[in-house]
DNA sequence: AGCGTGACGAGTA
DNA sequence: ATACTCGCCACGC
């Protein structure tokens, strides 16, 4: 046929497949923990930071996007009280802010905080 | 087709 | 700790 047939393909039945694969891995993130962005990518061994950040940011208000978050462990800007709220109802390893810098809300550790998916990596869905 | 932008990350100064 | 550069890749204009 001439056209390729794009089909409209209805915008509420399935999300790109890419899509579903980072919400997939958001929500295998137990609580009190995180993985990066970096992370997520390396783990789906496609795409990288950018592209599950623009996953996250279309598509993740659906899953815990709150434990997806910046390598440098600062809080997503736009919900940093949202996501502080679910750190500390959780438990999440989190570094306070130094006296110094009063008005700084905490950063994360990493150190602590990170999870490698460590148990899951032989399934990955 | 080029160019700017972004829920990134690592490196350097 | 801050600022800036580059590499990365999908999107929109």
């Amino acid at each position: 046929m001439s056209q390729e047939s794009r089909l409209p393909a209805r915008a509420d039945d399935a999300l790109p497949p890419y899509v579903e694969r980072v919400l997939e891995v958001a929500e295998l993130i137990p609580p009190g923990r995180v993985m990066t962005y970096g992370d997520v990518a390396e783990w789906l061994g496609e795409g990288g930071p950018r592209q599950v950040g623009r996953a996250m940011s279309l598509y993740g208000g659906a899953v815990p996007w709150w434990r997806v978050v910046r390598a440098d462990g600062v809080l997503l800007p736009g919900h940093e009280l949202r996501a502080l709220a679910r750190y500390r109802a959780e438990g999440t390893p989190l570094k306070e802010a130094s006296r110094a810098a009063e008005g700084h809300l905490p950063r994360l550790d990493m150190r602590r905080a990170r999870w490698d998916g460590g148990g899951h990596t032989e399934g990955h869905i």
